[in-house]
DNA sequence: GCTTCGAACTTTAGCTTTGAAGTCTTCACT
DNA sequence: AGTGAAGACTTCAAAGCTAAAGTTCGAAGC
């Protein structure tokens, strides 16, 4: 006997969710639980950390509707991030996008087969390999900035010039802390200057 | 030949990031490589993800100093935060942690071993399993809770007590935007209401 | 009471990623 | 030239996830 109805909530269908609980529902949840929590501070992280995972979901979709996945899409707007004439190494794709160079190897194995990026050794270094973007690549990756820009208008429809200017403010002042100063273990943000 | 040294810089040691290059930077080789981009929600936008990526990865260090992955410090949270009696069945525990069934149940399997959760046929319906933190699941969440705390409080450091509520409450008029209308593929948010 | 449908979980196969080992170049020193 | 160290990628095995069956139990209908 087959089982022929997928009854689950796959994650690509329905978003990953919290499930039916409010933000709001979640706080009152961890203040009930941990009673030492700064629920201004939880309510900014939590909020963080759902806002990204909807946008991840979104991006996702459109991706898919041109054929690509997300990864895909990560590696092509490296490539042209990076500028003419748009071709970096697999070892530095990896370090922009956070991977494992092995996993890039295969990454890369994959798109070169839909002709998104070819991959050449470098001629004066014949250690190097240049992953470069194709004519098709590059078409693809504007198409679905097109895609996200429209989402990302929708997303921030609410809010005024002002609002947006002071939202990208303080969030960059919060990334700048991050990025500047590495966590350790324990959570202290040391400062690098 | 073996090859003894790691020279590369791994997902977990070196933090994902898009390498030495600024926000300001990002946002400059968008607007040079699309035109049609705002630059202000394309600040917006970056900021929002590449703290998130920091944010997990200060996470993930804090739990692995525990013995544990992040995947399973969600199981746990989500646990905690469905109240007593601290159990779920893996069906509502993949829901609520956007992974499939099939997932979970190997999730599960794991920390059953580490005796972070128990999992039981339910003795009303046979079908139904229930998963039931135990004791040193719970502490294990806590101490987690202990070191997130301590690290959220770092990066919100610079922000005042306004600062704060103002970005808690600009963040949560975009979550409920995005959680409330379903996106389709081309972007569109769609109100349900 | 038997049967069929449906719900809830598990199993299996295939894919992506990690971590470690391996290969091939280049560079520096002798 | 000749050797060794280091760098840049690839290969391989194991872990974790998804999608698609498969299994088991419970609830309706005949």
């Amino acid at each position: 006997m087959p089982s022929p109805y997928v009854s689950y909530s796959l994650p690509m269908d329905e978003p990953p969710s919290e499930v039916e609980r409010t933000l709001e529902a979640q706080i009152a949840a961890y203040q009930r639980e941990f009673h030492d929590l700064d629920p201004q501070v939880e309510k900014i992280v939590s909020a963080l950390s759902r806002l990204n995972r909807r946008m991840n979901v979104a991006y996702g979709r459109q991706t898919a509707t041109l054929g690509m996945s997300n990864a895909e899409w990560e590696v092509l707007k490296a490539l042209v991030l990076s500028g003419a004439p748009y071709q970096l190494g697999p070892g530095e794709l990896a370090k922009r996008l956070g991977l494992t160079p092995a996993a890039m190897t295969h990454r890369i194995d994959r798109m070169v087969g839909e002709g998104l990026v070819t991959r050449e050794r470098d001629e004066s270094n014949r250690v190097r390999v240049n992953i470069e973007l194709t004519v098709e690549g590059r078409e693809k990756w504007l198409e679905a900035m097109r895609l996200a820009t429209v989402f990302e208008e929708e997303l921030l429809q609410d809010l005024s010039s002002e609002d947006r200017t002071a939202l990208g403010e303080v969030l960059t002042r919060l990334l700048k802390r991050v990025e500047h100063a590495q966590p350790d273990a324990s959570g202290r943000l040391k400062d690098l200057d």
